[in-house]
RNA sequence: AGUCCCAUGGUGUAGCCUGGAAACACUCCAGACUUUGAAUCUGGCGCCGGGAGUUCAAAUCUCCCUGGGACUACCA
């Protein structure tokens, strides 16, 4: 009996020992798994998941945001659960619509469906208002008039404890009275604050009394001229959680040290009936970072005002506007993400490991193209003049439902430039004075003369005779050709220009700099060649944002934002391994 | 310097709770195959921060040390 045939009788047979033997082996979980099965077995949530992604509407998504929108999204749907698209928008002063709709257009695209549940925080400002007059009511909180210089020199330091803050007695009547006042918009701006009532000698310094409410007469994009006091994210988070039924609250670990404080809110305050209100579970991760790449909002801002790139969807810059312009598909990003895993060290991923779920995705979903980026002219002497062949190519290698597409041939074509050399060394495979290669899809040809310019030195043109028997790229008599080369006939093709990027950074961690460097001293100045190249006729036709991989090439997607019919412009999304130039 | 968190190949993640020959992915290096120097397949290199202790046995338990990070905004 053969191994095979013996794991099929076992398996209708004794199903359930292969199947013991399967959960034996399987590999331990992440951490965010293993505590969700523990409220799982313990029926903390009554075997809810619910998760979020809370972004500040104050900038553009990255590929760190991308990697928390796509483990949130993931985890919900693998335990049946649902996820909230939740702006935090709390701070009228930096917060605009316009990223509002940037990241509701980048949490689509990357696939993460929050169905209904599109929610602000400033929804929430009334809900919000009165647990902090439930605070006061308890005595828990105060109304303060300090400075920010006073509150500051009295909240201590790391190593010293606080002081207590002398409008820290007030009566919650007077607090009542003044927070309310406060709303109705009675004093400026700084004037006044409320303040939790927690314990100034806290080893943690956001126990030391934190603020809850600070007085902003903005306008904020929400909910307009309606408030002039607005919650702190300290106050606003941990409840936004705990009024949506959050189960499961991810964010990164320098959030760790503000837990105590969400949890001692949630605590404190209870609902209209007296009973505690929803109590979400926080739990830190450790961020993502990305070689040769810098994330930091602050920093990528600067890289776009300095125009080292052009705005914030530039194809070199891992925004999701970036990515998404760059060609990259949201599917892998989303593998990408996955497999890194979550953990709470801090992390810093090779982009080789990007780029190697980038071509994985995009290997399996892109027709071949024929494509020729630097034009060397070839001449088949031996082909006759008059002649054009159509030739019937697939368009994938392997995945023949991509179907079939005629390429035409003829006397002159051109190929790559790299792909001919006068002087090649032992190991090269391509075309020189000499040799033979395979035109793929087409014939053989043989290298007989360079044309040069009379000037220059400069080779103009090289003539090949091709061996007609060779047709379809196989010699009858079983000759091999050490190099496959690609081509496109001189008389059908279109020029395109086609956009190379390459690593926005030449260091590893550009953050790792030198006494009096910047990060920006090691932006690569040749991360963006721009040439004219000739592709087939068809591709004029596409639609924006559709990907092809141009044989030996690359993968390119046609721009979404500059290509037309009459310019079609190509953005180079990542080239393909090459194994050859690395040597 | 107080409180808290973290430490496994080059990179990232398992293994740690419940001690028993350190696994997976990427990278790198070989080779096979190849009408893409691609893809695919096969093989290989390479890791438990340090020191004590407990134990027949320690990545795993205990203690100490070292290194890295977070926190001193009326930002999020």
């Amino acid at each position: 009996m053969k191994p095979e045939e013996i794991q099929q009788l076992a398996q209708q047979k004794y199903p359930e020992i292969l199947h013991e033997k399967e959960s034996e082996t399987q590999e331990g979980t992440d951490f965010i798994r293993a505590i969700i099965e523990e409220h799982m077995k313990s029926g903390r949530f009554g075997g809810r998941v619910h998760t979020r992604f809370p972004p500040e509407p104050n900038g553009w998504l990255h590929i760190g945001h991308a990697y928390s929108i796509n483990w949130n999204y993931s985890i919900a749907q693998e335990y049946g659960g649902k996820f909230n698209l939740r702006f935090d928008d709390t701070n009228p002063v930096t917060e605009e619509e316009e990223f509002v709709q940037s990241i509701i257009a980048d949490v689509k695209w990357l696939g993460a469906d929050f169905e209904d549940r599109l929610l602000f925080a400033s929804d929430y400002f009334e809900q919000l208002y009165e647990y902090a007059v439930q605070l006061v009511k308890k005595g828990l909180a105060f109304v303060d008039d300090s400075s920010v210089e006073e509150i500051r020199e009295m909240r201590g330091t790391l190593t010293e404890t606080g002081r207590n803050s002398s409008y820290r007695d007030r009566s919650i009547e007077e607090n009542l009275d003044l927070f309310e006042r406060m709303k109705a918009g009675e004093f400026p701006n700084g004037s006044k604050v409320l303040r939790a009532k927690i314990d100034m000698t806290h080893p943690n310094l956001l126990m030391r009394d934190p603020i809850i409410y600070r007085i902003l007469h903005a306008t904020h994009h929400n909910t307009g001229d309606k408030w002039c006091i607005y919650p702190m994210y300290d106050w606003a988070h941990g409840l936004e959680d705990s009024l949506e039924g959050i189960t499961h609250s991810l964010c990164s670990i320098e959030f760790e040290i503000h837990r105590p404080l969400y949890d001692w809110y949630i605590d404190q305050l209870e609902d209209e009936n007296g009973n505690p209100i929803f109590h979400s579970q926080q739990i830190e991760w450790a961020k993502l970072n990305v070689t040769y790449m810098v994330l930091s909002k602050r920093r990528m801002i600067r890289v776009v005002n300095e125009k080292f790139v052009d705005g914030w969807d530039d194809p070199r810059m891992l925004t999701v506007a970036g990515m998404r312009r760059r060609g990259i598909t949201s599917e892998a990003v989303r593998n990408f993400a996955l497999s890194v895993g979550v953990s709470k060290r801090e992390k810093l991923i090779d982009m080789s490991t990007f780029e190697y779920f980038i071509r994985d995705d995009l290997d399996k979903r892109c027709s071949r193209v024929m494509s020729v980026l630097n034009p060397l002219k070839v001449v088949i002497t031996n082909y006759p003049e008059d002649i054009e062949e159509q030739i019937t190519i697939q368009n994938h290698p392997t995945n023949e439902e991509k179907g079939n597409r005629q390429v035409n041939f003829a006397r002159t074509l051109y190929i790559e430039q790299e792909d001919f050399m006068e002087n090649p060394p032992e190991d090269y495979y391509r075309l020189a004075p000499g040799k033979e290669v395979r035109l793929k899809y087409a014939y053989f040809i043989t290298c007989e003369k360079i044309i040069k310019d009379n000037e220059t030195g400069e080779i103009k043109e090289i003539h090949c005779t091709y061996d007609p028997e060779t047709k379809g790229g196989v010699a009858p008599d079983g000759r091999k050709v050490s190099g496959t080369i690609h081509w496109i006939s001189a008389n059908h093709i279109i020029e395109a220009e086609v956009r190379l990027y390459d690593r926005l950074y030449t260091k590893e961690n550009p953050m790792d700099t030198e006494e009096g460097e910047d990060f920006t001293d090691c932006i690569n100045p040749d991360s963006l060649t721009v040439i004219k190249s000739y592709v087939e006729p068809f591709l004029k036709d596409v639609e924006p944002g559709s990907r092809f991989q141009f044989e030996r090439n690359g993968y390119f997607v046609v721009d979404i934002v500059d290509s037309t019919k009459e310019n079609l412009v190509f953005n180079r999304i990542i080239t393909l391994r090459d194994s050859w130039a690395k040597k």
